[in-house]
DNA sequence: TGAGAATCGTTATTTCTTTCACGACTATAT
DNA sequence: ATATAGTCGTGAAAGAAATAACGATTCTCA
């Protein structure tokens, strides 16, 4: 399967995004695209773009760049399960839902398989296509269908039992919303998305750079200059 | 204000975290936490935590610990605006509603002010506690009531020209959950909250890191040891 | 066919972030 | 008092990640 080893986070969800950025522009065999190019939709630097696809082992070719549909082929061998991988989601609030709508029906290989909460008023339906069960059913419904993810969208108050429970059940990745830090065994990944973290970053980065410091500054979330210039006038 | 510069913004993300750990801790003026002790709520190191407090200036003491009432002023004079922030949603889809009943009325310093849509069935009344108002007036409401901060919730086809919207109306910096890249002047923040690469992240992680190396690793999302042993066995 | 320019692949370098290591300090017990 | 052990602050080192730089390759056009 996939021969390369160690790549690392940061590049894996450079891949993730690429592969959305190239898919509108794959059309036909004949679909080439340039480091520079994609570099501009990516929001990175072109030797950024050629250094990630150097480790897929895709090749390109100097003034034509690289085909899209080996960067695609290249990418999925990476990114996707030969054979699929299956989430839960617990939590059916608000956010749960939203998530559930955002991934329903999004890729063949992966995809939320069932939805858990507590309320009664919540469960033995379908919500946004996918079916939703009571959460005393998760432990045997992730052995049964094979479920390797979790996702976590309930109340902090609850997160770490859901985590644990999740974990006992067999899963081997959460995906964790709640706004707090779960215990886990070394064994399991965990990927914290933390809105609030996300809201104040840019609440602190918005003001701390106003009109100073316009120079410069590589920063995270700050355009960065290369080989050639990007984004040159937005407007 | 705020003395002290060059906060990187993965110590930004950790100080709004400490926050949100410290806040139910914190009861009268004798409470104390030592750095290995937040550390492990917060899932990283202790030297981690000591190094992030040396950088406010908060200092503590040996065998005693940080002060609580300390480190939430002191995290508060490096995130909060002194006379607040506002921001501004756009796209009052699942994602951006859910995000407003998230977010509402949690902070007094940082809130989203407004919402906006182009459906005249979300437009003209209240969603979660927040006003929600036709596209149109975005640019007029921006300017008159001061909002800094823009939150992109928008399908990704209309999320450039949300953004340019945006930009063009004065805010500083944008939070965007669109699965693509913004262009944006060098002059605005824009933070990434990318849904699709952290379930494709957790994904990848959860199968390469299966069975075999297990030990080392000290890879985002796997817990890492430290002076003293943390999260010694979760269950 | 050869000159010129654009693009790639990759090593070296730089920059950023985390961890190590250890002296200094403080509480506690004897 | 003194000894002991636990915790802090921080310079030094290590580790990751991004960028620069440059020879090699390929296309275009005279």
């Amino acid at each position: 399967m996939s021969l390369v080893r160690d790549i690392s986070p940061r590049t894996i969800e450079r891949l993730s995004l690429y592969r959305r950025l190239l898919l509108p522009r794959h059309e036909g065999e004949g679909s080439y695209i340039f480091s520079h190019d994609l570099a501009e939709l990516a929001g990175v630097t072109a030797t950024q773009v050629r250094r990630d696809f150097m480790q897929l082992g895709c090749m390109g070719v100097p003034r034509t760049g690289y085909r899209i549909g080996d960067l695609l082929s290249g990418i999925s061998n990476i990114l996707d399960a030969p054979s699929g991988q299956r989430a839960a989601l617990v939590g059916v609030g608000h956010l749960g839902a939203a998530l559930l709508n955002h991934f329903s029906g999004r890729w063949r290989w992966l995809h939320i398989h069932a939805a858990f909460d507590t309320d009664p008023a919540k469960t033995g339906g379908t919500i946004h296509g996918c079916q939703c069960f009571p959460l005393t059913d998760l432990s045997h419904l992730v052995r049964e269908r094979n479920i390797e993810l979790g996702i976590i969208t309930v109340p902090k108050e609850h997160a770490q039992e859901v985590a644990d429970l999740l974990i006992t059940s067999g899963v081997r990745g959460l995906l964790n919303f709640a706004p707090l830090r779960l215990r886990h065994p070394a064994t399991i990944y965990v990927e914290n998305v933390d809105l609030t973290s996300a809201f104040e970053t840019v609440a602190y980065f918005s003001r701390s750079r106003s009109s100073s410091a316009l120079i410069s500054e590589p920063h995270r979330g700050f355009p960065s200059l290369d080989d050639r210039k990007l984004s040159g006038g937005c407007f």
